[in-house]
This record gives structure tokens, C-alpha cells and sequence, in this order.
DNA sequence: ATAATTCTTGAAAGCGCTTTCAAGACTGCT
DNA sequence: AGCAGTCTTGAAAGCGCTTTCAAGAATTAT
């Protein structure tokens, strides 16, 4: 076709045969040079620099992938490119990543099994020399099975195999310590906003939650659990529903934030006011939720952080070391939705 | 190295040239099926197809990449991965170009022209066969150079040049409605918080907000102007100098919503409340504006859609047509933190 | 019927790099 | 001095695909 894209006639691509030409020495030598594959003579090495200042050569990673089988980079399976959750996340591995030479590849799953196992064929595809999954809907044995070929870092859950790295956040921790500081308080009627039980941690955050009003001695009331689906909308509707139903409560703990402002605003639609009506409390310390009118009592998630460590840990799994990354512990973050139960 | 990650061992990976041999014909035929690069007779090409199926045989776009030129992806400069606002927009672009077999390659560049300059740069030489600039801080003419070998598609501001095609926002019109929203509620001292004016659209807004008072015949008043940078401490601090300065204002126009969300919380510590102390107008619509106590009013600047136009518009470039997509105009969303001015 | 066109097809040459392989230049040893 | 062992280096063979080239088959024109 019409591949003038990147005309042959202007001069704007310098390949390495350019260089070995330009410094007199075979192009092996310059390739050696660039990926220090072998011990070059001091004297080639400097001219070899040189030649490659002077003609401006960027090696072009599409025939090292191809030759080498190295695409540095980095395939990342997300499920929603725009929830401040996962863009934190991203960022974080963004950060991580490009110091160390590797672009990331960024595709979206949508919760959705087929289309994360969709994503993954892509992704392998296209050569890329890893994979991080954020927390997926893929079974362990599935991952077991990608990891033989192809490192693989995944979080939100706990897995171990050959070439395969887990990161996974205490969400349990978490929720028990948000329902304390409840208890804390005085509350005892605590309404939970749940999550999509198909999320595994909506289920370990449920749990931490019933822990925590059992070591407290106050009996578990199924009345009090509205189901949620991570949403702002789902927040909203489940308090409404809450409400409607008439059961008493004091507190409401949602979890995760962006359901908690959805809460937020059922209760101020029913002129309910957040602290002094009911203390709310939600999870994962979102960057808005500081913002929001009053600040959010929450769980901190260090999405950025994870991130990070995940991208971090894929590098050593490149490099053939055993990652030693580990989660930091949930941090309760007390702002103003919450307060002492007046009696 | 050791480049066991694809082994030749396990028969993962299924080439060109082993459906050729499978169904008879030379490669090159293969080839031209898949690209529909010449007619070939039905025969082969049933047994060609059969074969595929039969292989589970998918192109592998990087050796693609570097024989024919194009890689199938296309890279996208963003400002912050994870803003609200642009990871809509990504959300779009990855919707639009994923039916079309094409992959975004995201990089953000963080306000930083230097950095953007870097960001193209590695894309370019990962050989993207497009390039769309969100909000870039490129100058004009060096976009233009670039669009000379590589189809641009930029937002946030007015060009044109071949392969090069420009989509832009109304700023000025939105910020001219929400003012005058404003001011239709009665309100004649409207503080503005504005944006950082090293972004062009924070200057458009700053003439519309000027302009919609001119136009009901209302001084402008400088000293109820204030700084922001578009996040949302920035319009916290614009509003805590504001009220510090003892000007008097009975509604505020933020130039940003996350700037309006900084703006509540100040108003709030400042026991001041929304809508009936102060009436606060936001710009974006942001997904969750619609979830802050009381729902903000606001632009509605249509994330989404624009990464879908700018994804739509490479594909038609990268066809070589000409785009003709045009953005939605502003659109006023009146909710529940504006409200007539009690005389 | 034969000459002139047009189609279909395969061989082969890359795309820009990595990586074996083996040769030549050194080193250190007996 | 002579031979094994170690380093540095270049030639050449790919990686998996696209694309030019030209040959042979099929079609149409004369």
C-alpha cells in the first residue's frame, strides 16, 4: 500500500545498520553495545556512542521485538480505564514502568470474564514480555497456565506458581477496622452497603464487617444489608431502599466510596444529615472523597502505591528475581461523615 | 537471552508460513487474504480460512508492523491517566478503535510540553500508525510537522494542515451559558474562579464568564477573579483568599468541576451553605457532579463522545478521508447548587 | 487460430534488529 | 617457542510478515 508513512526519501529514520556504517564496525557489535550483551572494546564502544549521538538512532522496538522476542512492553488488564480507582493504579504503574525503558498496554475488561480472556489473547498477540492483571475474573488455574510462558503479576487475590506474583490488599483488615470505628463511636445500628459479591473482596469486606459487630457482641441484622454494585447509583438506590424499609440504623458503612456518595446523597435527598443524622463510612479513600461536602470518613487503598508495587514486581520477575513486594496495611482515615453517636 | 518466553517446544504459536504449508498455498497467498491485498481464487481462499480455523492461527502484529509499516495501534498523549475528565475520554477512544482492530497506546504527559515531546517520541518510534494529542502543549507548527509523516487528531484547539484534524470544545460558549445561568438567577456578583492560563480553554472560559457579564451590562470586577489550577485544592484555596478578602459575591463560577468540588468544601468550612448562602457553578459534568452534596451545576462537556469522535476521526484519516466530526455544543446542566438569588 | 491483455500465484527480497557460529587476536602456560 | 584457553568481532541466518517481480494461466481481441 501506500506506506509512505515513513518515506524512505526523507532521511528521518536512522537504522542500526546506519550506525555500524557510520562508526566502522558490524552491526552485531552495535548491537551488542546496546544491550550489553557482550564485552565490546573500549575504543569501538566510544566511536559506536558517537555515531549514534551524531545520527540521532533510537532502536526501533518493533524489530527488536520481533528479533529478540523482547517488546519491553508491559500488557496491563484493568477493568474500567475511568474509575478513579484503577486510573490511580494506572498511574502508578505508568510511573514505575517508563524509568525502566517498558510501556505499558492498557486495555479494559469490563469486569467481564470473556472479555478479559479477550484482552489477553491481545495482549499475548502483541508480544508483550508481561502481564499485569488488576484485579480479574479469571480463574487461578487460567493464570497458572498464561504464567508458564508469560510473567504474570495480578492483585485482589492470593496465588502462587512459577513466574506468577500476587498483590493483594486486606480488605477483611479493612472492613473490620472501618465497622470498629463505628462501633467506636457508639454506633451499634450499622447498615452495610455491599458490593457485587462476584467481586471477591466485596465479599472479604462483607465479612470483615459481620467480624467485627460479632467482637463487638452486637448480633448481625440482615435487615441492615442493602446490596450495592461499587456504583454512585447503587449507593443511592440502596439507601433509598434502606430507608424505605424503615429499619433503624445510626450508621451506615458502604463498601467502597464511590457507593458511599451515592449514599451520601439519598440521605441528604431525604433531608438526613451526614454527621449529625448518620455517620457514614466508606472504602478505598478516593481522591475526591476529601472533597466531597463533608469529607469522607473512609478506608485508605493505596491505589497509586499498588500500582507501583505491581509494576515494580513485574520488573523483578523479568529480571528472573523473586518479587518481595507486600501491601501496606489499610489505614483508617477519620474525617467528618463520622461521629460520636449522640445518646 | 533466554528467550523461552514463546518456546519453540510448545506448538503455541502458530505462524504465516505454517497455514501456508497446511493449506497448500505459498504465503504469500495467506498473506493476501488476510489483507485482502489482491483477489485470489475461492478455492484457495476456502482452504486458507479452513486452515486458520483449523491452527487457531492470529497475525502477529509486530512482525506485521515491521514488514508492512503499520502496527495496528494507535497512541494517544493524555495529560493525567487518571483524571475524571480524561479517563472518559480514553474510555471513548478505546471503544471506537477497538471494533476497528486497532489498539490505543496510552502515555500521559503531565502538562509538560518537554515530557509530551519525549511521550511522541518513544510512540513514534514504536511506529503508531497515528497519533491523538489531548489537550497538548505542542505548538502548532510542530504538530504540523509530525502530521507530515503520521495522521494527528488533536483536542483543545483550532487547526488544520493535511492528516492533521483538529476537534475542539466551545469553551467560550459554555463558560457565556453558565455565567449567564447565573445571572438569570438574579445574581450580579459572580466570583470566578479560573484556570490555569497555560491552558487555552481556561482562557475561553475566563472571556466567556467576561463576556456574559458585559452582555447583561455588569462591571467586571477583577478583584472577584481568583486563581486556580484546576484541581480541586486549588479552588479550595481561590475560595478560602476569596472570603478572606471580604469582597462581597453571592454565587461563584468555578472554571473547572473539580475546582467547584474544592470550592464546596471551603463554602462548607466556612459554614456557608450551598445553594442558599452561595449558588456554585461548575464546568465538565464530571461523573461525579452528579453525586456531590447538593448535585452541582454545571457544563456538560462530553468526555466520551469526544474520545470517540477523536477515534473516529483518526480511523477516517487513517482511510484516507476526510473527517467531518464535529463537537457537541455545551450543554447547560441546571442541578441543585444554583438557585435564585433571595432578594 | 494466434497475439495481446489481464489474473492469479509463488519465489524471493526485505523490514531492523538479535543471536548463533566460527574465525582471529590475545593471554598464559609448559 | 608452542599449544590450549579466553576475548573480541563480523558474517550470516533468522524473527513472521508484506510486497515486488515475473512467470504461467486464463481471458479477450484480432
Amino acid at each position: 500500500m501506500k506506506s509512505k508513512r515513513i518515506g524512505k526519501e526523507s532521511s528521518l529514520i536512522v537504522t542500526l545498520d546506519m550506525v555500524a556504517k557510520e562508526s566502522g564496525v558490524s552491526p552485531s557489535t552495535v548491537s551488542r553495545i546496546l544491550n550489553g550483551t557482550a564485552t565490546v572494546s573500549e575504543e569501538k564502544k566510544k566511536s559506536v556512542d558517537a555515531a549514534i549521538a551524531k545520527l540521532g538512532f533510537v532502536p526501533n522496538p518493533v524489530a527488536r521485538g520481533l528479533a529478540g522476542g523482547r517488546t519491553l512492553s508491559i500488557g496491563v488488564v484493568t477493568q474500567a480505564l475511568d474509575s478513579p480507582f484503577y486510573g490511580a493504579a494506572l498511574r502508578g504503574i505508568e510511573d514505575e514502568l517508563d524509568p525502566a525503558g517498558y510501556s505499558p498496554l492498557f486495555v479494559s475488561a469490563h469486569w467481564n470474564q470473556a472479555s478479559e480472556v479477550r484482552c489477553i489473547d491481545m495482549l499475548r498477540s502483541r508480544r508483550v514480555d508481561g502481564l499485569i492483571v488488576l484485579n480479574g475474573r479469571m480463574s487461578d488455574n487460567a493464570l497458572k497456565t498464561i504464567a508458564k510462558n508469560l510473567p504474570v503479576v495480578v492483585t485482589g487475590r492470593q496465588i502462587k506458581g512459577p513466574g506468577l506474583f500476587a498483590l493483594n490488599f486486606d480488605n477483611f483488615n479493612g472492613a473490620f477496622q472501618a465497622t470498629q470505628h463505628l462501633i467506636q463511636l457508639g454506633h451499634r445500628r450499622i447498615a452495610f452497603v455491599s458490593g457485587d459479591p462476584e467481586h471477591p473482596d466485596a465479599n472479604e469486606r462483607f465479612k470483615g464487617y459481620v467480624s467485627a459487630l460479632e467482637a463487638a457482641k452486637i448480633a448481625f441484622n440482615p435487615d441492615l444489608v442493602v446490596p450495592g454494585e461499587y456504583h454512585e447509583i447503587s449507593g443511592l438506590l440502596a439507601v433509598d431502599r434502606l430507608l424505605a424499609s424503615q429499619h433503624q440504623f445510626t450508621a451506615i458503612f458502604a463498601a467502597n466510596d464511590q457507593m458511599a456518595f451515592g449514599a451520601a446523597l439519598s440521605l441528604h435527598r431525604h433531608s438526613l444529615r451526614i454527621p449529625d443524622d448518620v455517620s457514614l463510612m466508606g472504602f478505598d479513600d478516593l481522591a475526591n472523597s476529601l472533597y466531597c461536602v463533608p469529607p469522607l470518613s473512609t478506608i485508605h487503598q493505596p491505589a497509586y502505591e499498588l500500582g507501583r508495587l505491581a509494576a515494580a514486581s513485574m520488573l523483578q520477575l523479568l529480571a528472573g528475581q523473586k518479587p518481595t513486594a507486600v501491601m501496606p496495611a489499610p489505614v483508617l482515615i477519620a474525617r467528618d461523615s463520622t461521629r460520636r453517636l449522640r445518646v
